[in-house]
DNA sequence: CCTTTGTATTATTAAGCGTAATACAAATAA
DNA sequence: TTATTTGTATTACGCTTAATAATACAAAGG
């Protein structure tokens, strides 16, 4: 598995781990049953601590994005949430008052959401 | 002015209250050449440091939302920047992958942007 | 047995957050 | 002129978090 990190910047690396997890099941990278990396693979792979992969598994773990099997390992929970994350629901709200009073209008706001959510 | 911060939530708090004004100005609460209250002003409402405060001006400034004003102090920015800045773009992105993930559907994330986006 | 896998602990280094106490330049008001 | 307001900057301190390193453990499988 290949994560795009970037060290440079001031996101903690265990949180650009898990955004790239997200957005790899978003776009039907990793659907439902799919197992991820052991922890030491992908850290080494990364080249990051092996406890940092952890914390990033551990929070989506809690966010109930992936499962741990005892069998497979690490899999992409094979069930949805009934309703959407508190959390992702104010990061939305955050990103649309942003864009609003960036200027943008209520169709171009729509048109990016059609573009990133894509297929 | 009165801002709704969380003390007890690792966000920090100069980011809160940048995203509250952020808030302000896409409801319409803080016009363009809107006066901002004075730092010190500001900072005594809130009960945090003088410096707190600053960081989130200098990020609001840094970010076009607000001006400084040598005559009235801290402002609301005139004018709308052209394009979406791209940290607006890619927190929109994030959001829509992680309710993509959550199993939203188009649908539904949009009537949450409509929602958001508001009059 | 031995390996794999996730999880946990302890220690250390580095960086960021918030506060406190000042200081300064520019503009306004008295 | 003098004093005040305003944004900005600096330095120092205490606290928390991030990331690494080195282990250790239980559960499952070969």
């Amino acid at each position: 598995m290949l994560l795009r990190l970037d060290f440079s910047i001031d996101t903690p690396i265990y949180q650009q781990i898990r955004n790239e997890i997200v957005r790899g099941i978003a776009a039907g990278d990793l659907p439902p049953g799919q197992q991820l990396p052991p922890i030491r693979t992908l850290a080494e792979d990364c080249g990051v601590n092996m406890m940092t992969v952890s914390k990033a598994y551990g929070l989506l773990k809690q966010e109930g994005y992936i499962e741990t099997d005892r069998r497979a390992g690490t899999i992409v929970s094979p069930r949805k949430p009934a309703a959407l994350p508190e959390q992702t629901r104010a990061a939305l709200e955050l990103a649309v008052a942003e864009a609003k009073a960036a200027g943008a209008s209520l169709e171009e706001l729509l048109a990016l959401c059609r573009r990133a959510y894509g297929g």
